[in-house]
DNA sequence: GTGCGAATAAACAGTC
DNA sequence: AGACTGTTTATTCGCA
């Protein structure tokens, strides 16, 4: 609960704090851009005579400054246009040119988020599809305002020799308006789309470097530069009389028209737009700024494609995965599109798989962050090879209803599969404290575990309990205590626990009596199970020998699904047929020693008489017989 | 909505 | 004193 409480407020925080920080930049953006069109929109009444002056006044004082060159238009001009847009200021433009500054993720970046391996490959790809979205957004941005740069500066050339006097300046700030407007909504678009990663936790914006790749306007132009594409924009409106085009509506699709006029554009651009040749093919000397400007791209690009291969090569196992998982509904009868609707065991490993997978979809060698497991975010979509040591890290608790409702008869022939499946995959066991105690117990050759035995058993059967011992110790001693079916008997060696059988079995089949329907069912989920081990049913035949199940070789995951169904079964005989509960040999340990003391309640007669026999420990694996102590982990409190 | 079983957490006491 | 063991209570969650 602390986990999961602790790891929500981070995720939280985190995601208020992207959030604010994102809208603050759009916040500071907007503010900025106000600003400056009401400091600077006296500009917007200078016209064209008058700007073709200011242009060559601005080669002889290109360190003045903007707001007093503009002021000087002003005077030169004395012009004061009724029709003058307030929403047309003088730099709207750079303010837009500056929008274009890339928002995807950097190299660096990428490289980052790649090397923390934070990713899904599902995550990964929808990056990459995302990142590559956006470099194109801005291939298009930048090639529609060379477009209309180029058309500026032919307008320019054209007004400067018909010498033509401006008329329709609103109809250039509506142009401008449009662009602008496009622009800003690419803006947001790479906002968000920078912000969505960032509460997704895939991108880390250091404090040190800016939150966006987006500067401001006054950082990406000198006053010069900003004054020009001004002068550019707005002196070109007696061309657009001519034409008449409507400039409102942006074709992005625009092919890239080469521009003589040198722009701080070309130095704000996409890296990787630049080094497809798209951009500079038609301007060699700004191509060559480029390339000093941006000797890494080259590099980068390579990191990219790098990780790119990354990306396909999980692709692919991911593909391999999904076939055998389609392989594996197939066989079971159920539809891989809804992976849910898996029975229990199954359920729960892919529950795991999901929870984790989103936050921690790394090698075992990373650390691990508390978790919220009980929450699966995504349908399952990984085969069984995902569920293994790799991403199975189920650090926090989970609640979870254990598969052993109907009893959990384990076989002792599938034991090896599911044995070692669990022993090597951090995957809690389907399985309650109670049967799995139950279980360690019988597995004893005496029938008869100290504590601290059974705990040995635990870690030597399950990694997943080799985690958090605190928490599952804890449970392990409450079971104890708390079932009656769990005897403490007093031994030379000391206390040791022993199960009483019968009371073991009065615990399980409550929820299913008197429901022939879910019998019913259950059976015929047994027919499906059928095809799978033959072994397997004639274990159920010989009615729950207390083991896990493995159905298929090297497949665990259908080994609990076989676990599932044949537990069902076994739950439902458990009270069509009440038989053969007195020919367990697992009660001679109770028989052999004398509790110490008794949990109280009667021995129901009745109830007594369960179909589960006792035999378990006849043909386990003898690597368990052993007692290798794995108490003395030190990953075993490593999340406490 | 409710009851039940299970998991989890924690307090507490006794023992070694 | 501290760890271990055992008991008990409370809370939460999933499921029927």
């Amino acid at each position: 609960m602390m986990q999961e409480s602790g790891t929500e407020t981070k995720s939280n925080g985190s995601a208020i704090q992207n959030g604010s920080s994102g809208s603050n930049h759009l916040l500071q953006c907007a503010s900025l851009r106000e600003g400056r069109s009401n400091g600077e929109t006296p500009a917007a009444d200078a016209g064209a005579a008058e700007l073709v002056h200011v242009q060559q006044q601005q080669a002889l004082q290109v360190a003045r400054q903007l707001l007093l060159q503009q002021q000087q238009q002003q005077q030169v001009s004395g012009l004061k246009s009724p029709k003058r847009n307030d929403k047309q200021p003088a730099l709207q433009v750079p303010v837009s040119v500056a929008m274009m500054t890339p928002q995807v993720i950097t190299p660096q970046q990428m490289q980052q988020i790649l090397q923390q391996q934070v990713l899904s490959p599902q995550q990964l790809q929808v990056l990459l599809q995302q990142q590559q979205a956006l470099m194109l957004q801005q291939q298009q941005l930048q090639e529609f305002y060379k477009k209309q740069q180029e058309q500026l500066q032919l307008q320019l050339l054209q007004q400067q020799h018909a010498g033509k006097q401006p008329k329709e300046q609103p109809q250039v700030a509506t142009q401008q308006l449009a662009f602008q407007q496009q622009l800003l909504q690419m803006q947001q678009l790479q906002q968000q789309h920078l912000l969505s990663l960032q509460r997704q936790g895939l991108l880390t914006i250091q404090p040190g470097q800016p939150a966006l790749p987006l500067q401001p306007l006054a950082q990406g132009m000198i006053p010069t530069e900003l004054q020009q594409l001004w002068k550019e924009v707005t002196s070109a409106h007696s061309a657009e009389e001519t034409t008449g085009s409507n400039h409102s509506s942006l074709d992005l699709t625009t092919t890239c028209v080469s521009s003589s006029a040198p722009s701080k554009t070309s130095l704000i651009m996409n890296p990787h737009a630049s080094t497809n040749g798209q951009l500079s093919v038609h301007a060699p000397k700004r191509e060559r700024h480029l390339n000093s400007e941006h000797a890494l791209d080259d590099r980068s690009t390579a990191q990219c494609r790098v990780q790119m291969q990354v990306v396909q090569q999980l692709e692919l196992q991911l593909a391999k995965d999904k076939e055998r998982l389609q392989a594996m509904m197939t066989h079971l009868h159920v539809k891989s599109t809804e992976p849910k609707a898996a029975p229990q065991p199954l359920n729960l490993v892919s529950s795991v798989t999901l929870s984790k997978s989103a936050s921690e979809a790394s090698p075992q060698s990373l650390p691990h962050t508390p978790t919220t497991p009980t929450a699966p975010i995504t349908p399952v979509t990984q085969g069984p090879s995902v569920i293994t040591t790799t991403s199975m890290h189920t650090v926090g608790p989970i609640r979870r209803r254990y598969s052993d409702k109907y009893n959990v008869p384990i076989s002792s022939a599938d034991i090896a599969q599911n044995q070692e499946f669990y022993k090597n995959a951090e995957v809690r066991p389907p399985f309650t404290y109670a049967s799995l105690i139950r279980q360690a117990i019988l597995e004893s050759p005496e029938k008869q575990l100290t504590l601290n035995e059974i705990y040995n058993w635990f870690t030597r059967m399950f990694a997943y309990f080799r985690r958090n011992a605190a928490t599952w110790k804890n449970a392990v001693r409450h079971n104890l205590s708390l079932h009656k079916c769990f005897v403490r008997v007093e031994n030379v060696k000391g206390a040791v626990w022993t199960v009483d059988e019968v009371e073991f079995q009065k615990r399980r089949p409550q929820k299913i009596s008197g429901n022939p329907s879910l019998i019913k069912n259950m059976q015929s989920s047994h027919a499906y199970c059928t095809p799978l081990n033959a072994a397997l049913q004639a274990s159920m035949a010989e009615n729950s020998i207390p083991l896990y199940t493995t159905a298929s070789m090297g497949n665990p995951t259908l080994g609990n699904l076989a676990s599932a169904i044949r537990e069902e079964l076994n739950g439902a005989m458990e009270h069509t047929n009440s038989n053969e509960s007195d020919s367990s040999p697992g009660r001679s340990p109770m028989q052999a020693v004398h509790p110490v003391h008794v949990k109280e309640e009667p021995l129901d007669p009745e109830e007594a008489e369960g179909p589960l026999s006792l035999v378990t420990t006849a043909n386990h694996s003898p690597d368990f017989d052993h007692d290798r102590d794995y108490e003395d982990e030190p990953v075993n409190e490593d999340m406490e």
